[in-house]
RNA sequence: GGUCCCGUCGUCUAGUGGUCCAGGACGUCAGGUUCUCAUCCUGAAGAUCGCGGGUUCGACUCCCGCCGGGAUCACCA
């Protein structure tokens, strides 16, 4: 049994959004179920597509979601280099080899010569085949012309470890081009030379190549090459359910949602599981249950849909499931934008995701506070607006009592008596959580109202936001002087 | 259009001939937890298993047809 090889192979030409690194995720988890390897290959053979920076994008989506390759453009390997264009000299020796064997000859047309064969064939509602028109006395190939591989066409059945027995017939083999006349190999030809030096053993990519199977089976035979388990998992659909998701349907890639705030052990969770589970009802797997328990035959043949409610509620899982030193941490720094820019990238004033009012208090202090957000918070952007009161006094806003369903039945001088009791009792206490929580049971007593309509006063008055912790822990991390200062201004503004 | 793939609650899915008048999760709605938001708990609504034929004592599960969706038909990957 050959060790497993399995390769993440993305062309330089853009964002890796979730649908991309799906497939780099299921090839990642199959090398480290089997203790084999996980090799990055960079397929950049067409120059004009090729985008600034996307190298470094690839790679940085790559290790932030923790999917480290063991060989790489960036880290060699034995079977270096890791990028096409540096391996012109294999593709041109394994060309020869079919031109040897005459399975490779050059092509004589032009392109408007084959585009003018295309048309024929549409206006005959025939399917267009290139070997229909192949020459018969082809000239020698110098380099000049496009090399075409010279197929033997026939019927294929194969099994793909996803879609399963799969079937195709002779008229889906042709003879395509090999290499460009700009002297690269085209990623029909290029792939399987490399994943052949590289001796992968699983190849795994987006459904799109299925319809190119029956010639790079024909290619393999012209080749002698053994055959990888193949599969093609479905395409990761947009919003809609139709279209495949990509960047301009508003597809955020991978490094938005991390920067969003979404944690690397909710995004591999979430996108294993779409489309893919293990036959039980779990749905939260660790990225060692992953590995553990993934298999390709599990995964879903049908496309699904990205549904960013259940990735929000699967991040909200994760926050709540760390502890308080590691989530802390974590919200400590917004991860740089590697390799492009995304036009609607955010602003880069903030470095961590805390509000900038915050940066004057202790380490402590903002442990405390992340303590009681910590089960409401979905993804880490949202700190600022769920901690802005413990930072600074926000000034007094009369809707949050005149527009409470509980308060709004009082008169101002009553709801004005019950805050002047609390402060009078509040002034007397340490402000530890136990004491506070004794003082405000014995206020309900004293002026015979609900939790409902004392607390939402004393928890208004002190934070002036819409919603927050529950009182006595919020009091407890406020500190006296601030709840009472704050009681004071909710005074003076009755 | 040719070829190939797919089709279970709004969404992600379980289900490989009977235990399924279809189970779980997200979302939604209602109730509970000393206040709000959230968490957590409980409950509810929500799928004639794309449609129509077969096969069978019996089909979501097998076969055929249809419809719908997707992929692909480049000197792109």
């Amino acid at each position: 049994m050959k060790p497993v090889r399995t390769r993440f192979a993305p062309s330089p030409t853009g964002y890796l959004h979730v649908g991309g690194i799906r497939t780099a995720l299921f090839a990642w988890l199959l090398a480290r179920q089997a203790g084999g390897a996980f090799v990055l290959r960079f397929e950049d053979t067409d120059k004009k597509r090729e985008v600034e920076g996307s190298r470094e994008h690839l790679i940085k989506s790559l290790l932030t979601l923790g999917l480290e390759y063991d060989e790489g453009p960036d880290i060699g390997g034995p079977f270096a280099p890791y990028t096409q264009s540096e391996r012109l000299q294999s593709y041109q020796t394994w060309a020869q080899v079919l031109i040897d064997t005459g399975r490779a000859y050059a092509d004589p047309y032009t392109s408007e010569e084959v585009q003018a064969f295309r048309e024929q064939a549409q206006a005959e509602k025939k399917p267009f085949l290139y070997r229909n028109h192949r020459p018969e006395n082809p000239p020698k190939w110098d380099g000049s012309t496009p090399l075409r591989f010279k197929s033997e066409p026939k019927d294929y059945r194969w099994e793909d470890a996803i879609m399963g027995e799969s079937r195709a017939g002779a008229e889906a083999v042709d003879d395509f081009i090999l290499i460009k006349s700009d002297g690269f190999p085209t990623y029909n030809f290029a792939h399987i030379i490399d994943d052949h030096e590289m001796e992968i053993t699983h190849v795994i990519r987006g459904q799109e190549f299925i319809s190119s199977m029956p010639n790079y089976l024909n290619l393999y035979e012209a080749l002698e090459f053994e055959i990888p388990i193949l599969a093609h998992a479905p395409h990761v659909l947009g919003p809609d359910g139709k279209k495949k998701l990509g960047k301009r349907d508003g597809a955020k890639d991978v490094l938005d949602y991390i920067r969003d705030g979404y944690l690397p052990e909710a995004l591999v969770n979430f996108i294993a599981s779409l489309g893919w589970n293990d036959g039980t009802e779990q749905e939260i797997f660790t990225r060692e249950e992953l590995i553990e328990k993934f298999s390709l035959e599990r995964v879903q043949r049908s496309g699904a849909r990205f549904d960013e409610d259940r990735l929000l509620w699967m991040n909200g899982h994760w926050i709540r499931s760390l502890n308080l030193d590691e989530l802390y941490a974590r919200t400590l720094v917004i991860p740089a934008k590697a390799g492009i820019q995304s036009v609607d990238s955010s602003r880069s004033d903030h470095i961590s995701y805390w509000p900038k009012e915050s940066e004057n208090y202790p380490e402590s202090y903002k442990k405390q506070v992340l303590g009681l957000i910590q089960e409401r918070l979905k993804y880490f952007k949202e700190i600022p607006e769920l901690t802005a009161f413990f930072f600074e006094d926000l000034p007094v806003n009369r809707e949050l009592i005149d527009g409470n369903k509980q308060l709004k039945k009082f008169e101002h001088a009553e709801l004005k008596g019950w805050l002047e009791q609390a402060k009078a009792s509040l002034q007397e206490s340490d402000f530890s959580a136990a004491n506070l929580t004794e003082r405000l049971n014995e206020l309900l007593e004293a002026t015979g109202q609900k939790p409902g309509v004392l607390f939402s006063l004393i928890r208004i008055a002190t934070t002036q936001a819409p919603f927050s912790p529950s009182l006595a822990e919020t009091l407890a991390v406020l500190g006296k002087d601030t709840a009472l200062r704050r009681i004071d201004a909710q005074l003076a503004a009755l």
